[in-house]
DNA sequence: GCCGTTTTCGGCCCGACTGTTTTCAGTCG
């Protein structure tokens, strides 16, 4: 059975787990994470590419491209097995402890035989680590708490939860003196902690800070670090006139930061996070807007949405760099639940919200029935509804349109008639029970369902719940390619507990010319302004307009649909 | 391990903070 572009990508990355245990070479080991990114988010299945195909892609080059190919039809290769004999596997756990990297690791394998993170507590309960040469009383205490820490840490938060963490400090800051940088600034689905700029004085933060932490990690008259809501905040303070770089530097991502820095290298300037020095002269040159910075480096200003080292600064370099879909493009609310399912709003209050919200119109997407969730609308329902529909429509500037979402049964059919469907002004499938099964017969049921003409969006396509299930196993690049094929469009469900589909997903779905149809699966009215979420998403995924279904008028909609 | 309009060898982003230190290694972002 030939490895998923996942499957590889997480074998590559294992390998440079270990082999930073081991003590490699930096730039090997950054040489096989890089090449797990790159393959993990490749449009093209690795699976059936040829190993010149491969050196081609830039990050790749022989040896990895044929390591890949071994990965492929075996599932490992010559290298890790060695690895794998060499160092215990189970080592990899204990770099998830917060400061402890690959080289403490090895010591403490080597020197006390500690190979999990039950060992490692045993042992600095014992004051046992304090004999190896290098180590003290306080990194045992470090070790503990370190321990404890990852212990109570519930993964990286969604996007309501980072948003209540800068809640939470935002009282001890001053207005007007404090952006929030970090993957929160670049719009990522999840974060894992929240990174701030300060302009005020670090001796008037700090002790603000002091007040409200839970715990202070580091504190410094340029950066401070401390956890609140059992979150990590790193505050970093920057003068007004240096700002630009500061916020460039803490927004990141690192390897966006570090493709940024090579490029200003081969112009004969180093870039930090004060400014951008001139190599020959040593002269500092300072930027207090990003957009300064960008224009000194002879670049179009890249949206923080895109900052993630996947080709932008070559597009920006180029100046062809996509125009992103934004909140003012968007002209409907594609997936939205009424009363007459298991929402809470009525219809006609659905189409005032959605008036609101500057639409032309939202698809009222209700439940059909025989799904486990209760109140599925069956035919004579739905007939009910439609002149329900239709009153609403008469006074309302946001039209409403005759949407259904229906279940993708266990066999890939559809929970309702064609006749039925072929009614309906929009239809949403999904899947909604029988999460377990294994990989292929999960993707031939979607597979399946986009075969139905009537089909006009795959509902939230890998049915995750951010931080609580990771979503049924499916293989993406087969759903796009048939998507692509049968002209059915993915959704982006925008609610911040799913924003399903994902970035590097949308971005591989967009590259096939898969449409993208945003969702915000609402089930109140309140929830039609989660798609400022979805939006963000989708930008992440390079979307322009035109990728995306909502840009459509009403009619060109109904008409896309059939 | 990857890469190349100065290179097929010799580079590979840059800086802050801590602990255990007599000058720095490790970790982190």
């Amino acid at each position: 059975m030939e490895r998923s572009n996942q499957q590889v990508a997480g074998v590559l990355a294992f390998m440079g787990q270990l082999l930073e245990i081991k003590g490699e070479n930096v730039f090997k080991i950054r040489a096989f994470y890089r090449a797990s990114d790159i393959v993990e988010r490749l449009a093209r299945p690795v699976a059936g590419m040829d190993e010149h195909e491969l050196d081609q892609i830039e990050g790749i080059g022989k040896n990895i491209a044929k390591k890949i190919i071994e990965i492929v039809t075996t599932g490992t290769c010559a290298e890790l097995e060695e690895l794998k004999s060499e160092i215990p596997t189970h080592l990899i756990e204990l770099l998830k402890l917060e400061g402890i990297g690959p080289k403490t690791v090895a010591i403490l394998w080597k020197k006390l035989g500690i190979q999990s993170i039950d060992d490692l507590e045993r042992e600095a309960k014992g004051h046992r680590i304090r004999a190896i040469k290098g180590f003290g009383e306080k990194k045992e205490e470090i070790f503990l708490a370190s321990i404890a820490h990852l212990r109570k840490e519930a993964g990286r938060m969604n996007r309501f939860e980072a948003e209540a963490v800068v809640e939470k400090v935002s009282p001890a800051m001053t207005p007007g003196t404090f952006e929030v940088a970090g993957s929160f600034r670049r719009g990522k689905s999840t974060v894992g902690d929240i990174d701030i700029i300060s302009t005020e004085r670090p001796s008037v933060l700090n002790p603000k800070i002091r007040q409200i932490a839970e715990a202070m990690i580091d504190e410094g008259d340029r950066k401070t670090s401390f956890r609140i809501l059992s979150r990590r905040v790193d505050i970093r303070f920057s003068r007004p006139e240096q700002f630009g770089s500061m916020s460039l530097y803490l927004t990141g991502s690192k390897p966006f930061n570090i493709r940024l820095r090579e490029l200003a290298i081969t112009k004969g300037y180093k870039i930090s996070e004060y400014g951008i020095e001139e190599r020959d002269t040593g002269k500092l040159v300072e930027f207090s807007t990003e957009e300064d910075m960008f224009a000194f480096l002879g670049l179009p200003y890249i949206p923080p949405e895109l900052r993630e080292d996947w080709g932008e600064v070559e597009r920006a370099r180029a100046n062809d760099l996509p125009k992103l879909v934004g909140q003012s493009d968007i002209r409907g609310d594609l997936h939205v639940h009424s009363d007459w399912s298991d929402g809470r709003t009525p219809i006609g209050k659905l189409a005032e919200t959605g008036a609101l919200m500057g639409y032309d119109y939202i698809v009222c997407t209700d439940h059909a029935p025989r799904t486990h969730i209760m109140h599925g609308l069956d035919p004579d329902k739905i007939k009910e509804r439609a002149h329900e529909i239709e009153v609403a429509n008469r006074s309302s500037r946001c039209r409403v349109l005759e949407g259904i979402e229906v279940d993708i049964m266990s066999d890939g059919s559809i929970g309702l008639s064609d006749a039925v469907l072929a009614d309906l002004d929009f239809v949403i499938a999904s899947i909604h029970a029988g999460f377990r099964e294994e990989r292929d017969v999960m993707t031939r049921r979607i597979l399946g369902a986009m075969e139905n003409e009537n089909v006009d969006v795959i509902g939230h396509p890998t049915g995750r719940l951010i931080g609580q299930r990771t979503g049924y196993e499916v293989d993406l690049s087969r759903v796009i390619e048939l998507a692509a094929r049968t002209k059915t469009a993915l959704e982006l469900n925008a609610s911040p507990y799913r924003l399903d589909l994902d970035d590097m997903y949308v971005k591989q779905a967009v590259d096939t010319g898969v449409k993208i149809a945003i969702g915000t699966d609402a089930h109140q009215s309140g929830e039609l302004s989660e798609m400022r979420y979805g939006i963000t998403t989708a930008r992440r995924g390079w979307c322009r307009p035109s990728d995306v279904l909502n840009t459509m008028s009403a009619e060109s909609l109904l008409e896309w649909a059939g």
